[in-house]
DNA sequence: CTGAAAGCGCTTACAG
DNA sequence: CTGAAAGCGCTTACAG
């Protein structure tokens, strides 16, 4: 509205004919100023159109944020496509809230455009908390060489000197395997998102394997083999993308190029919903003519019978928060093992 | 690790004798600096563990932060728990990415604690989304005052100066009554979510009606009665929190108190899907003994076959950020409607 | 209860 | 290509 510059506590201080320090303690120890200055000072300011201290300036002198950074991999909005990272995200939010912190969402984004810079470098934020980013993670570099607290969520998990909370999921797999072996699955699928970095949707060969950046899904399919029996196969047909869609999609192309497989794990129950479809809409029964296993239990697992391994994603981000802010400078990493437990619902059964 | 004090621009300028403005060029612009200059200050740099100009100094210094605040209405697990409104996020998401800004996310929180603070006043933000918050939300007002762009999507419409995106939240709801009527239904209940400020589970009395200050419920219910026969009645059924559990807790009260309902319309999916739930278990055969309907589409409604109007969600986030980036200081606010749509599914049919 | 003054860490014209 | 210097808006001891 008015068209003089923008008012700053200077300003209406230089107005009113009394000094910076005043002001400022109008708006952050009312008590040291006496009434009547205080409501001028006020007055001037409603009238000046000032808001208070600047956020930027006052952080700025404070040294401290009140906020953390939390970084996904890739763009937001497929992380919040996801039920299981959304839990996550609010049990996290839960914690932080209890301290008075904000969470600020950076998505690591598609690799880095110019080589350097990262948004995790110029984030205001008191600390980090990284949410599944694959090994070698330039971003978590940055966060790490920052020496802010970090924390980081599921993976990497051992190549990196920074708290961490996660699953085993070598131990979760194993039991979902044996599982389906006492059932007497031989033949399992494996309907998997992304392996490494590149954009890929297929068969996961040796290649693929070999430039696996994902811990998680590496320590999974390990899990299952040993929880198999000798003579149990696995085919893992992978997508880039962990969607409803993905899962339909990767469910046909399995049992078109592996008509012998009757069980198949998915790495996450959005693509188990997105197979459960594929497999309504060609007809089959689950699980008479297939198995559909999930992982991560959310609300609509339940909803729908799916069996799944259930891992606590609320309790999980709480947890993230909890080592962020019981993080001591220079202390030896943490890392912290979620229970987890096989929820046998509908979906999974003897092979026909 | 080093016990010294951090390191700064500054100290790294004065331990190579060179000057600030230099040690700043290598980092904002590095061709403006010869090699070897470069390579000494990077070097200098690791080894003082120096990451960098600090986030919150230059952030400062530049007089913006990149950022973006999202309030909701209180707690952030709330608004996580409900794909509605994550949907809403990833939209804002990618539209604010295009653009570089990153999301900071404000749960508005209980009321005030103490009377003049809010998270609003001292965000480090450059501008404010809100989404769906009561009318007079304090929250509100505080970001207003700070004359940052703001944007509210849903709610309050009407009584607020700023730009919005949101529904024609009545005439949505006038066509889902119409098609109601059409069936052939006369006794509607309602399941809504919050319509006051205070914690109440019931009947929507008077009372609750006098008080309500979300007016995105109040034009539903205005819509719905306006869609039907001069004969319809509509019975509504208030649950504080929007989730799967209170929507069945509402149908069973709702079937208890109005044996005579023939149709639930529930004014969000989660409500619907929660109340579907119910039916389920209580033995009743949808549509056959009762018409249940939601609002929002989300994916699982389809999956389940729900009938519901449709909005659209990730749409409503671009149009937010949309707005925002586009803000005009000064200029009138703008008030942008979204298409809905009636998705008749196998959740609707005639009464028995 | 109020004021004078230092300084948080940086970037940006500007001069050389 | 490098440097000297101003200044972003605020808060905090400290003195009075």
């Amino acid at each position: 509205m008015t068209t003089s510059p923008r008012p700053t506590l200077t300003s209406i201080a230089r107005s009113l004919g009394l000094s910076t320090a005043t002001i400022s303690n109008v708006y952050n120890h009312p008590e040291r100023v006496s009434d009547g200055v205080r409501d001028r000072v006020l007055q001037a300011a409603e009238a000046a159109g000032y808001a208070g201290p600047d956020a930027v300036a006052r952080r700025f002198r404070r040294g401290t944020s009140d906020t953390v950074g939390v970084v996904f991999t890739d763009e937001m909005s497929f992380a919040l496509a996801d039920p299981a990272s959304v839990a996550l995200l609010a049990g996290l939010s839960t914690r932080l809230q209890e301290a008075r912190l904000n969470m600020l969402l950076l998505p690591a984004g598609p690799p880095l455009d110019d080589s350097r810079v990262s948004n995790v470098m110029s984030a205001v934020v008191d600390g980090f908390i990284f949410y599944s980013v694959p090994e070698g993670d330039p971003h978590l570099a940055a966060a790490l060489r920052r020496r802010l607290p970090t924390v980081v969520v599921d993976e990497p998990r051992d190549s990196v000197d920074a708290d961490w909370v996660g699953l085993d999921d070598g131990a979760a797999a194993a039991d979902l395997g044996e599982h389906l072996a006492h059932l007497g699955h031989r033949n399992i699928g494996v309907i998997t998102s992304r392996l490494g970095r590149s954009r890929y949707n297929g068969p996961a060969d040796d290649r693929r394997w070999s430039e696996a950046v994902y811990s998680v899904q590496r320590n999974r399919i390990a899990g299952l083999q040993s929880g198999l029996a000798d003579d149990g196969a696995l085919f893992v047909e992978e997508r880039f993308e962990n969607s409803v869609e993905a899962g339909a999609d990767a469910l046909q192309a399995l049992l078109v190029r592996h008509p012998e497989v009757t069980a198949v794990c998915c790495f996450g129950d959005v693509l188990a919903i997105g197979a459960l479809e594929a497999a309504r809409r060609s007809g089959l029964s689950v699980p008479g003519d297939v198995t559909i296993t999930g992982f991560d239990d959310i609300p609509e697992a339940a909803r729908v019978g799916l069996t799944t391994v259930q891992q606590p994603l609320a309790e999980k981000g709480r947890v993230a928060g909890e080592l962020l802010l019981s993080h001591a400078h220079g202390a030896a990493p943490r890392k912290r093992f979620l229970p987890t437990s096989l929820e046998v619902r509908a979906t999974s059964g003897p092979p026909r």
